[in-house]
DNA sequence: TGTCTCAGTGAACAGCGTTAACTGTTAACG
DNA sequence: CGTTAACAGTTAACGCTGTTCACTGAGACA
């Protein structure tokens, strides 16, 4: 087995692992300030200056911890929706978004560093292939391909172009493609339903939403139920 | 002028001034992370330990500095909306939410500390009546005034009681003295209006729209114009 | 005038990310 | 097989951070 990798190649991985590991550990418990480099590294029984030969930087094991998180919860999601096959477009909608808001709930630190405050630098333009990037397009994806399905499946009603406006319009149309061919209109609809459901999310994680909602979850699946009114689903109601 | 206060007050509070505005501007020029107790010491001209007259700490200083700009964004809007009197509810709507977009647009660091990550720690129930909460309540309560008053002039159709589910129903009940006597499915509105308000310019903000929408004003208003439409109003369009 | 309060200083501590020079083990090549 | 190069890891150090303590000097008040 792990033939090709000598034995060194198989010890660096496996420590490589265990620093992820335990910065992962420390984000859980202390929130992201808690990773640092001299944390890790004394957790690992290690000097700080060893961690230098599998991170460049401090920030670099950050970047490599938000990329595995991604995957994790992407992982996590596709998981979900193979657990229950044949089940109809409708409740995967249900099941993927109330698995992310678990997945929030259950792993706020974690969520804070994905979809917390990142301010882009206006210079940007360079960061578009970096691992962290990529995951987190493939994290869009499961979203935009159930709706692409559920889109193609039982089309629902949708704006028309003449009531988007010219700008809001162009840009849309450009996304026809990434929406395997929705209209701009479906897909202005598809956005607005994202948007909802993440200001919703992070309202919730971040606890500024329990001073008038104490227990949000009645409210997040009132949400969702409009939402799939509104797309035309059944609505299976879970519980 | 300034009786009752000694010379040495006078300085002090000058002081204390020059601290939160040494502050703000490594805030505006580097994030939250460039606000530091020696920064600003150093750019004051003073030694660190200097602040600690002023600051117990480097986190109560960034609290200061939260509560501050939570009243100048709530100053802000409330100059806005005093200098067109006599606008209808309506376009006062459309002025207050776009002014808050393009005040967090305008300043994404301060944005970012206010309505950024906030991991809320479990226990709570503690910061209920610390002066960045206050200033946040009075914030909202801009906003919760308004919606209030568009009611009371004009009330928008609402969701009937039964359609909320007991439980979320409950939840809102409680709230409806907060909200001046509206019912349960219209402060259920007007939570779904403001978190669609919040996502939209977090997401913008925070760079997390433009990779499919690279400028998202028209979409914001867009969103802008659905909501009015739903609340009944006239939709001024501005521009 | 004398005392007391208090803004501000200097020195120091612990912790942080990071670099440089060095040591020993391991893989690779003639 | 023996030599060499690569590499994981260490120690020491630099500059940075928030924070504490003992101390000084000047304004406030009796």
């Amino acid at each position: 087995m792990d033939e090709g990798a000598t034995r060194r190649d198989r010890q660096r991985a496996a420590t490589l692992a265990d620093i992820k590991a335990v910065a992962r550990r420390l984000l859980v418990s202390g929130g992201v300030g808690a990773v640092g480099l001299r944390a890790v590294a004394r957790e690992l029984g290690l000097t700080p200056p060893a961690l230098y030969r599998y991170f460049p930087s401090h920030e670099a094991l950050v970047t490599a911890l938000i990329a595995d998180l991604y995957d994790e919860l992407t992982g996590a999601l596709m998981e979900l929706q193979a657990a229950d096959t044949d089940a109809d477009l409708g409740a995967r909608l249900f099941l993927l978004t109330n698995g992310l808001r678990d997945w929030a709930l259950a792993h706020p630190s974690e969520f804070a560093l994905l979809f917390g405050t990142a301010i882009p630098n206006p210079e940007a333009e360079d960061h578009a292939d970096t691992p962290g990037h990529q995951a987190a397009m493939r994290f869009g994806a499961v979203f935009k391909d159930l709706v692409a399905q559920i889109w193609h499946w039982k089309p629902f009603p949708y704006p028309a172009d003449e009531d988007l406006g010219p700008v809001l319009l162009a840009q849309l149309q450009q996304e026809t493609e990434e929406f395997q061919g929705m209209p701009a209109g479906a897909i202005y609809l598809a956005l607005s339903y994202w948007v909802r459901l993440y200001g919703l999310i992070c309202m919730e994680v971040f606890g500024q939403l329990h001073w008038v909602l104490p227990d949000a979850g009645a409210y997040f699946e009132a949400q969702l139920r409009e939402i799939g009114e509104e797309l035309g689903l059944d609505c299976p109601l879970p519980e």
